[in-house]
DNA sequence: GCCGATTGGGCTAGTCTCAGACCATTGAGG
DNA sequence: CCTCAATGGTCTGAGACTAGCCCAATCGGC
């Protein structure tokens, strides 16, 4: 924790691996944050190649990969495409010790202690900025779609909710933080039980996130947001032991 | 700001360049934020190319590039390395414009979003955890030494006491998004002139800080860094009107 | 039933990047 | 003064990645 901390910080690897790699991550992001919804379709490869900034080649050795696990359907000819056929898993202890194995206890703390100085940090700078008819309207029908899902849409329109935050910010780079970090412990979301108990409680600090945003309260809005995250990753942690 | 919002966070670009290009991106970050000091060394090539996970042959392009662009002396033999030359510009208007006309407005907008962000979260998280002996008094040695800085040093040792609240959070991923929000502003913030006001200011909310992450108040903590963090802001876009 | 637009599938030549080995230089210490 | 360890400088062959082009399949609409 002293100044070599510093350059472990910025002297960190350039690339998190090869391009293939990282291309599998990233669409795996998209389809586990739901960002592309289960059915939906991927963008063309042309397309989506470019928004990558990588070649066709490497998005579609990363497509057939995610093919090959099942995550993907691929079809040929006009109005073809790669098409979501991933379904999130049940919610198993099993399944969470299999996620937290894989990244290890010192990696996932990391990432949930990331995720709250963000989403809170998110809130907080919202709360403080001036909000026009269109961007409440959009919080607030983000919050209604949520209040109104299934079991099934849950999860999905939760992350949509809590991204849709960083989102009004306005601040992309602030967004993509939020969508990295989500997208670090989805899996061990996913392997939580979805309570009534649970979900109401969600529901009514939802509820007072959205209240401190719209009233332009940043500091109640850090304040909730770090509550309902230390809520879930109590119950996270809770039932990893 | 709807659906296709979050495909243009995720789907975003998996590369920012090409290696060399990162990792010339990455040793001014370094150099820039004063993690290695003017004057300081670099470490080794080979052990410099496994840290940032690339080969010697591109890093040391990127270390020609540098070197050519004055920022590193380079010396062969025992005892040589890549010696930190550069030294941050005087504080000027003009270079204020430049820099920000290589980024543009909604760049610098959407930076320093993220890093208020960022930073104020940081400080609420450090804020809400235990802190045992050793970091609370690391944390009134960044402080102090702060406060005794010359101006030549003031800047880098600024920069040193912001990281060290990420760092002490003890998450890797949030060190390196406050490290990386800070660089992205760091030739801005350069630019501004120093006037002992608006040090003596910055030296009572850094105090401020401090003192909250000490009293264990996260709010307060919140609070007070994105006062900070707002009045460096806004001393920015005056100085760029 | 054919046409054309859209989309995935595949190939090639060229560039970027890497791992590893070997060479050249420097300066502290014997 | 010589030696030797640490460090930058250079080369090479192999693999990864890219841009661009053309082929193949599919389906709506004429």
């Amino acid at each position: 924790m002293d100044e070599s901390a510093r350059l472990m910080t910025v002297l960190r690897p350039v690339r998190a691996g090869n391009a293939f790699e990282e291309t599998v991550e990233r669409l795996l992001q998209a389809i586990k944050l739901g960002v592309v919804p289960p059915g939906g379709k991927l963008p063309p490869e042309r397309e989506l190649a470019v928004r990558l900034g990588i070649s066709r080649v490497t998005l579609r050795e990363a497509i057939r990969a995610l093919s090959d696990a099942g995550y993907l359907d691929v079809r040929r000819g006009r109005y073809g495409g790669a098409f979501v056929t991933y379904r999130p898993p049940e919610p198993d202890a099993g399944t969470a010790r299999q996620a937290v194995n894989a990244m290890g206890p010192g990696e996932l703390a990391d990432a949930l202690t990331f995720r709250l100085a963000v989403e809170s940090g998110a809130a907080q700078v919202l709360a403080a900025s001036e909000l026009d008819a269109a961007k409440r309207e959009l919080l607030l029908r983000r919050l209604d779609e949520l209040n109104a899902a299934g079991l099934d849409d849950y999860r999905r329109l939760d992350t949509a909710f809590h991204l849709s935050i960083a989102e009004l910010t306005g601040s992309g780079l602030l967004a993509a933080a939020c969508a990295d970090a989500r997208s670090r412990v989805s899996d061990l979301l996913n392997a939580i039980p979805m309570l009534q108990v649970n979900l109401d409680h969600a529901a009514v600090q939802h509820r007072a996130i959205v209240d401190a945003i719209l009233a332009g309260d940043p500091e109640a809005a850090g304040r909730a947001v770090a509550e309902h995250l230390e809520g879930t990753a109590a119950l996270l942690r809770g039932f990893l032991a």
